[in-house]
DNA sequence: GCACCGCTTCCGTTGAATGGGACGATTCCA
DNA sequence: TGGAATCGTCCCATTCAACGGAAGCGGTGC
């Protein structure tokens, strides 16, 4: 055997490296990070070194391995979501502070919601919603009112997506979330990611009318408010809109 | 030329392309890019295309090259800062809420404070600190927290790194300033960063009393609750090492 | 003391990475 | 309108860096 055996390249093997950190776990014994990302020790002890040498990872001593600053900083100080989130943060900040409740912002990746940033009280109701987190589409009001804001073409490339497990019953009843978020302008979801708690989201829209983004609030069940909730959310959205296509 | 003309591995060429997007740059040519890197234009194509293939990069139509979503995603799930962070952020909500002011928190790395986050209003002082943006310890309040709690042997390879350009006057002068901050038990400094602004930092200690972290505001020069701030500061970075080590 | 386990180093093999060259598309002047 | 410059993409022979089995080493447990 000689350059690589399983014929995946070089930079396949360092994403299988990256990718091999669980998603709570901090630091992995390389041996056990070589099993994950399914490469030989050897290999993975040499690429760890050349990735520990830039930064990228930290090698700790008796070969704990943990992600390295220099990596977070990089991906962080160029990230695309960086313009989204600094132009949501104030708004988020207001809202959480009015509502006193679980805030969040996602954005469109697939066929998932994927959060980019999140506000918590300690008192808060608990909020699946994880910062780098993902929550597929019909789950999540996030998801909802991402994908009810889209082109024809996503939209029905998602519902066929769809189609699959029982014809089209399952199509149907997406298909009715959607509209309905649509022409309601907000998204709702009672008790579904977590039984005790209400999500509602709002799309966040470009000039075309697409949504970047989404702004929601987890709440719970018993909460009445929500004639005074979505328009915060959706002036929210709108503020957040406009500093978006400002800059 | 084969396989490697500059003795560079292929880890060394993805750090160079990951490295050379612009602090503020979302996208970049192609051609621009490779040029940046230092990287042959078919060499930075190819590995782009491969590293777009794993959504580490997203490659747009006309050679367009920005950081992908999914390497934010894989980084921001596993960061070392990730539990830092989530103990920190209701303490410096609560923070902004009471002074309505920025509120930072940084780590040390190397020589200097590196910004974990960061909350900024929109009607509050310029505030320097971006998030994953670096300070030298010398000229951050944040710095000064951070190097004024750790043992004593990196505070000497610290000041000794220092003394370099101008012989003993510099170390003695930082020596003085890390000594004040480590018996007052906050860092401050003024108009340093800024002309009108005012720094002001406090560490967030480990059980041994080292600093992990630095809990800092950026105020601006007329501000005088300095009595109430200190203390707010204080009590919020016990709660977060409280979190932390409970964690 | 021996067996086990995990990290590290060594080193011969070899195929993946390399990058100059060519091509097509687009833009920009003249 | 035609020609030059620019930029992304593809091709492909060359070759050296990546590969990984084997052996070494240090620590731990029985």
């Amino acid at each position: 055997m000689a350059n690589s055996a399983s014929g995946d390249s070089v930079v396949d093997r360092i994403v299988r490296l990256l990718s091999a950190f669980p998603e709570d776990v901090s630091a992995l014994q390389l041996s056990e990070l070589a099993e994950r990302s399914g490469l030989p020790l050897t290999t993975a002890h040499r690429l760890v070194r050349q990735l520990a040498a830039h930064g990228l990872l930290d090698a700790g001593p008796g070969g704990l391995v943990r992600p390295g600053l220099r990596l977070w900083e990089l991906v962080n100080r160029t990230a695309p979501t960086l313009a989204l989130r600094q132009a949501a943060m104030p708004f988020m900040e207001d809202i959480q502070q009015v509502l006193n409740q679980n805030v969040n912002l996602a954005v469109l990746d697939g066929w998932d919601a994927l959060f980019v940033e999140r506000l918590s009280r300690l008192g808060s109701v608990a909020n699946r919603a994880r910062v780098a987190g993902r929550m597929p589409v019909h789950t999540s009001s996030a998801g909802l009112a991402l994908m009810a804001h889209q082109d024809r073409l996503l939209q029905s490339q998602y519902l066929d997506q769809f189609a699959d497990p029982d014809g089209k019953v399952a199509t149907d009843a997406v298909r009715v979330l959607l509209s309905e978020t649509f022409h309601q302008g907000f998204a709702q979801l009672k008790g579904v990611v977590d039984p005790d708690t209400w999500g509602i989201a709002v799309p966040v829209l470009d000039p075309r009318q697409r949504a970047v983004a989404s702004l929601g609030v987890v709440v719970p069940l018993r909460e009445m408010r929500l004639q005074a909730l979505v328009p915060a959310l959706q002036t929210a959205a709108r503020g957040i809109a406009r500093r978006l296509n400002d800059a």
